[in-house]
DNA sequence: CTCATAAACCGACTGTCGGTCGGTTATATG
DNA sequence: CATATAACCGACCGACAGTCGGTTTATGAG
């Protein structure tokens, strides 16, 4: 599965055979087929993983923080310097919608980084600090934001990383 | 087109096989690669013609306005709306990302929806009423907002919608 | 060790689908 | 009418995801 994700980086999920993939990890068709339902399937387990691991390495960056809100604006932060990396980035914002529909990538993120984000804004909520109705609302708006940055800091244009970075900031205070 | 339009809305690109859409056309392949070079390539024609004449029917219903600030918040109302219709969002939000890539998908949106979208900001910025440096990419931070809201709004869950669009507002606003 | 059971694995085969290509018909132009 | 160009045709092809009957390997009870 690990060769699977690096190809899929490498040449994008179409244009990945499962006949490369089985070459790349010594395997036979039927034994693949044995472990995931389709090709689809086994991408699914490869974006769950990648979303899994990528949250609890931003999390477990953000140390103790005063507040809530403090705490919030760390993982956000953390967050958005996960995604820069080019595997998580390719993996988690280019082919997981594009392969698996918005629907299942969003069900997937949601037990992993938007149920974190979700969590975090609803401390938040508890201590006062912001005022939002349904934090899992605020996390899907606050998350469609990052992903927007973090595509735009595909591009490498740092005016523009910079600018967009302040633009989440703002609309983190401006919760309040 | 419009069948291939309609099949697709119904049955999803990767399920709306080239004979389907020749039958429904009454068209033999030849005649239809003959002017388009590919699936993808006809899907990216149908996307190009609902993204123009969907931003075209937003400015058209928003009337003159007395700021560029206000002419904004109007358009996006506007472009909410229309977001709205399902088969627009089914085109636009869910099979063009999917189908084309975010890159590609995005590209063809410069040159309508987001393209408006930053000629407003860029108004709003000359008047002194907000202060962006790149208005384009203030402009694909509320793009991104906006198709969230547009895909809670797909879950018809009154409340969310509500909430969602006024945080909206507040990103625009923030914006000063 | 023996045998039963299941899990893991194998690879030739198949159906479907996007795309091709040599050729034909319609339309416009001189 | 002659010529050229665009529109159109559909049998055919290669690639690919997925299948299936069968084999090997691991497990564990007697």
């Amino acid at each position: 599965m690990c060769e699977a994700r690096r190809l899929f980086v490498e040449h994008g999920y179409r244009h990945t055979s499962m006949t490369m993939i089985l070459n790349a990890a010594g395997l036979s068709k039927g034994a693949l087929y044995h472990h995931f339902a389709s090709k689809e399937d086994m991408f699914a387990a490869i974006f769950e993983d990648v979303s899994r691991r990528a949250i609890e390495r931003a999390v477990a960056k953000t140390g103790k923080r005063a507040s809530p809100l403090e705490t919030l604006s760390a993982v956000v932060h953390a967050w958005l310097a996960e995604l820069r990396d080019p595997e998580t980035a390719a993996i988690l914002l280019e082919q997981g919608p594009q392969v698996l529909g918005w629907r299942r990538a969003k069900q997937i993120e949601d037990a992993n980084s938007l149920g974190a984000m979700t969590r975090s804004l609803e401390r938040a909520v508890e201590s006062g600090e912001i005022a939002v109705q349904c934090p899992h609302v605020a996390a899907r708006m606050l998350n469609a934001l990052l992903a927007e940055a973090a595509f735009i800091s595909l591009d490498r244009e740092d005016s523009r990383i910079v600018e967009a970075e302040a633009m989440i900031a703002r609309f983190v205070t401006g919760l309040k």
